[in-house]
RNA sequence: GGGAGCAUAGCUCAGCUGGGAGAGCAUCUGCCUUACAAGCAGAGGGUCACAGGUUCGAGCCCUGUUGUUCCCACCA
């Protein structure tokens, strides 16, 4: 036998994590005779740092597969991390500018070289950090976005989807960032309320003296002006339409068109038209056929088209317009105002819409089997709410531009000859089909990272080879991740996964919240109040963090952190380590044994306890509601068995000569080795450490079987004799308090009842009753007889509790406590009588309610009963 | 402009298909009782945002109002 702490330190979590390393429990093989269950992680960024809501995903993903696991599922989870293009890019770059290198300084081979040298260094941290977390990922299938296996997939996908038609190349508007010079997709620009202006200018209509006026909030826009629209009801400007407008600086003629996109009521009524630059304004232009004319170099600068304010930045340049618009009296006025405008996700940089030659994933087909499967039900989330979310961004998706301007990603395969030809294959080809040239060269491009990432659930298991494991574990049973990422990730999860492989990825989607600080606000860099998941699993143990993270939070709601929670946490784990420790000094180092006539009404409470225990957290595990599941648990192991059980079996296990003495025993392990295989999900390191320590036919709880209902274990009987007793000690605990009885200060104890069953439950009972009740000694009889007027009581349901106290009592005081609990009786007794007289309830209420208010009625109007011929006795004093 | 969430004890939040309002922390009182002071026992504290409605019965369902947070969106 192990001699244990006083306090539990959990510094022992890394020693455990290593054993179950070493003894491989994490891995799964494939084994048909299993039902499989897998879950694959939400691959952490090479660039990452876990932070909490790292730690809150991978709880809530590894108390899923070490539940399904220890019920017997041929669990598996697969881990692996992010390349990240665009993020990692970024942190390259600037790590080699702090260097004085550029990407051009050292080419597309050798940029690439120092990302992998980078993906060395830290793309393994993260995990050694989820490790720390306790996860049960299965190491050995670990896998990378870029591995070889995985870039196979996304090359094989790009020239599937190309050659149906979903993937195709267009000189089209895209989202340009200036800063990391690369398109983004519209998931990844974020609009933010800004302060700005809005000017308001007026060009001179030609062959004429007017001046025709509308406001902008992008001036510098104006060099690409290629027409000036109103709407067709317009009456004001019935009259100009079809003249044209003379643009300032670059003396470009634009018609004046009519198009019905133009709001009459907003300002003047009149619009600028800028196909090059605005999405409203590319869409006029294909109507119109209006020339569209690219105002911007790359780097956010006004290219050779803005004639004099070429090369200037377009910030500067919005202001010398303005300033030369008003020399030349065109400027009006300017109105400062706020609006959304579109910035990245990633550097907060302003979006510039411009027509650019990308890549595209043609949506409108691929998104209807995604939507299928969501409207028949293969794809739920939790909460549904969430499937409003998603099945909203498909009914409205657009085509989705995929195309890098960068060199950390999977590089396209499409290949272009001098002759013209593309040549899109997932090999490079060595001469043109077409004109038989050899000079072809490959598209300069990446794709999108959440391209790779989209092939996740499938990828990871080996398609497109048709592998055993894919077989097997595919489709996956739970994907857990954040809302904010539902459209980035899950629905493009979807639908790659309806096209290549006909089938959803994932049968439930878990979502959570985000993990805010103690003031709610989102923890972030820039406001320096993250708080480290490793420094709280370094002060209070994995398990506690865990435990916080889960307890109180329901599905796809955010909540707060802060340390005094984790201290609760810890307490919790303290507490169940120092209730295995009374349990392990007193069983010395035998085994109990017992047969189960041996137990005692109290032991077969605590067994009925933890059996209907184990339905309840087994049925809310079903309905992913973990919070409730464990706060189930920690109410069992705190509540019922160390407050109750252990007290009560104190005596027993304290007189070596007890007869129920091995029964208790036996009681207090089994019930203790349930109890810790329902929380072992939720407190793996902790549940592991006293598992062992108590009991040792298996090796590992982790493998342990889960605890089933059985009907077997349903003591009603005696869980209705052990709660009737708890009142009774809460109700003497109450008086005492209420008198000011000092805690040292026992007294005799009567249990009066007419009611033999009652009597009995206290006659075999009394062991324990005594020391609870504060007892010197506890008397059960059948009436009052004999009991000194002056005793102090309280009621119970079928009884009443007196206690002689040696002092004289205070009867003023005494009969003024004694009103109170008839006031209170009479107020229930009233409620019951009105409920049941109603004939409405009598009528519609299910039986089983109108029993359980019968059953009321009858338990306190006799408590009000005994309570009133008390003090009828008093009144005679 | 469209959509969603939230509003319950001083604070942070639970409350599963409608059937007598809960937890943790904080506060107050008494206890170092040989598992645990990271503990034990007891107490106080809530017109469940507001107004209607459905129902025998509403924190829970419906409608509206107010406040708040978030997501989406091409009003220049």
């Amino acid at each position: 036998m192990k001699e244990m702490a006083k306090n539990y330190d959990p510094s022992i979590e890394d020693r455990i994590y290593k054993n179950w390393l070493d003894k491989g429990y994490f891995h799964a093989e494939v084994d048909k005779s299993k039902e499989p269950f897998t879950i694959v992680i939400p691959p952490p960024n090479i660039t990452g740092q876990l932070h909490m809501g790292h730690a809150l995903d991978e709880t809530l993903q590894d108390i899923l597969i070490r539940w399904k696991r220890m019920q017997g599922y041929n669990a598996l989870w697969v881990p692996g991390t992010d390349h990240a293009a665009i993020s990692t890019e970024v942190k390259i770059v600037n790590k080699m500018r702090e260097e004085g290198i550029t990407k051009e300084d050292i080419g597309r081979e050798g940029f690439l070289k120092r990302a992998w040298a980078w993906k060395e260094e830290y793309g393994g941290a993260i995990l050694n950090q989820l490790m720390k977390l306790g996860s049960s990922c299965d190491w050995e299938r670990e896998r990378f976005t870029m591995d070889e296996g995985l870039s196979n997939a996304v090359l094989t996908v790009f020239c599937k989807l190309y050659e149906k038609g979903y993937i195709y190349q267009g000189e089209k508007l895209i989202n340009w960032c200036p800063t990391c010079q690369t398109t983004i997709s519209d998931a990844e620009v974020e609009h933010t309320d800004m302060q700005g202006g809005f000017w308001h200018i007026k060009y001179p209509i030609k062959g004429t003296d007017k001046f025709l006026e509308f406001a902008t909030t992008r001036p510098e826009t104006m060099l690409g002006d290629t027409a000036i629209a109103v709407n067709p009801q317009d009456e004001r400007y019935k009259d100009v339409v079809g003249k044209v407008c003379i643009l300032p600086f670059v003396n470009r003629e634009i018609p004046i068109i009519e198009d019905s996109y133009v709001d009459m009521e907003f300002g003047t009524g009149v619009v600028k038209i800028t196909p090059a630059h605005d999405p409203n304004d590319f869409e006029v232009g294909e109507r119109h056929g209006l020339p569209k004319i690219n105002i911007l170099n790359d780097d956010g600068t006004i290219n050779e088209n803005g004639g004099k304010f070429a090369g200037m930045d377009r910030y500067e340049a919005r202001k010398q317009i303005v300033k030369e618009l008003d020399e030349m009296g065109l400027f009006i006025k300017k109105e400062d105002i706020t609006h959304a405008v579109g910035t990245h996700d990633r550097c907060n940089c302003v979006i510039e819409p411009l027509i650019k030659k990308q890549w595209f994933v043609k949506m409108d087909e691929l998104a209807k089997p995604a939507l299928d499967a969501y409207y028949k039900g293969d794809l739920k989330f939790v909460p549904d709410r969430f499937g409003k979310i998603y099945t909203h961004w498909l009914e409205d998706i657009h085509d989705w531009c995929i195309s890098r301007q960068l060199w950390w990603g999977h590089r396209i395969p499409a290949y272009y000859c001098d002759c013209g030809e593309v040549i899109v294959s997932t090999e490079a080809p060595k001469v043109c089909p077409k004109c038989g040239g050899t000079h072809i060269v490959q598209d300069e491009d990446c794709l999108d990272t959440w391209f790779s990432s989209a092939l996740w659930p499938f990828s990871t298991l080996g398609w497109p080879e048709k592998t055993p494991e894919l077989e097997h574990f595919y489709p996956t049973s739970v994907l857990v991740t954040g809302y904010d990422i539902i459209f980035f990730w899950v629905v493009r999860m979807v639908f790659s996964a309806m096209e290549q492989m006909g089938e959803v990825p994932f049968r439930t989607v878990l979502i959570h919240g985000l993990v805010r600080d103690s003031k709610g606000r989102k923890m972030s860099k820039s406001l320096g109040n993250g708080i480290d998941p490793l420094e709280i699993i370094k002060d209070y143990g994995a398990d506690a963090l865990r435990l916080t993270l889960i307890t109180g939070n329901a599905p796809g709601n955010d909540m707060r952190f802060y340390n005094e929670r984790v201290e609760n946490s810890r307490n919790f784990a303290n507490k169940l380590w120092n209730a295995t420790r009374f349990v392990i000094m007193n069983m010395g180092d035998e085994s109990p044994q017992c047969n189960i006539s041996e137990l005692t009404s109290a032991d077969k409470w605590i067994l009925s306890k933890v059996n209907s225990l184990a339905k309840n957290v087994t049925a809310n595990l079903d309905a992913f509601e973990l919070g409730i599941a464990v706060q189930n648990v920690y109410d069992f192991i705190w509540d019922e068995y160390c407050d109750w059980y252990i007290e009560m079996v104190k005596p027993r296990l304290y007189n070596k000569e007890d007869t129920t003495r091995n029964a208790a025993l036996w009681t207090l392990k089994t019930v203790l080795i349930n109890a810790l295989k329902l929380l072992h999900p939720f407190m793996p390191f902790v549940t592991e450490e006293i598992f062992t320590s108590v009991q040792n036919e298996e090796e590992t709880i982790m493998l342990s079987k889960w605890p089933e209902y059985t009907e077997e274990y349903n003591f009603a009987e005696d869980e209705k004799a052990i709660e009737l007793m708890k009142e009774a000690v809460k109700s003497i605990r109450n008086v005492r308090a209420n008198m000011n009885v000092a805690p040292g200060k026992k007294a005799k104890v009567f249990v009066v009842s007419a009611n033999s069953e009652v009597r009995s439950i206290f006659e075999k009972g009394s062991v324990f009753f005594a020391p609870l009740a504060y007892a010197s000694e506890v008397v059960v009889q059948s009436d009052k007889t004999g009991i000194d007027e002056d005793a102090v009581s309280t009621v119970i349901h079928n009884g009443m509790i007196y206690m002689p106290f040696a002092e004289l009592v205070d009867i003023a005081k005494e009969k003024e406590r004694l009103a109170k609990e008839r006031d209170k009786l009479v107020k229930e007794v009233e409620r019951v009588e009105k409920k049941l007289s109603n004939q409405g309830f009598i009528s519609k209420a299910p039986e089983k309610v109108i029993n359980e208010e019968k059953a009321k009625l009858e338990k306190y109007s006799t408590m009000l009963k005994s309570v009133e011929e008390q003090l009828a006795g008093l009144e005679q004093k």
